[in-house]
DNA sequence: AGAATGACGTATG
DNA sequence: GCATACGCCATTC
């Protein structure tokens, strides 16, 4: 593994539950603006699933990878679904809600709280 | 060693 | 607004 792949491994491990990223933003996040492409290639050859979650990872638009990854329809969808991710009527992710932001995930996990909090908690 | 390829995204026509 | 083109890095044949 070079350390493109890596890096990428450890983007997509800090994202929090009930949120997901973009191919995008995790290559922007590690200098690479224009590899969103090769983001996906890296969690192809991802050879620990459970310690990186690829599932959380989907396209800007909110759409899923079904069909190549996880070779399963619809397994990551149920996933995210599971984590609290909200999906819209489209079958697409709501992104306005559950896209992660690197910004407010500074300090420990403020994610998690919040998205507790909506969750039920409160 | 050179060519093909692959979970995307943006710029252009 | 939709279709096409290109960029990017690493791996495989």
């Amino acid at each position: 593994m070079g350390a493109f792949s890596d890096e990428v491994f450890a983007i997509v491990r800090k994202i929090p539950r009930g949120r997901v990223s973009t191919y995008g933003q995790v290559a922007r996040l590690m200098g690479r603006p224009r590899s969103a492409r090769y983001v996906g290639w890296a969690l192809r050859a991802n050879e620990e699933p459970v310690k990186t979650p690829c599932h959380r990872v989907v396209f800007k638009d909110g759409r899923l990878a079904e069909g190549y990854a996880f070779g399963g329809e619809g397994v990551q969808r149920r996933l995210l679904e599971e984590e609290g991710v909200a999906f819209l009527d489209d079958g697409r992710v709501d992104m306005e809600a559950c896209l992660w932001r690197p910004d407010e995930a500074l300090p420990c996990r403020p994610d998690d709280i919040d998205w507790a909090r909506e969750m039920g908690d409160a």
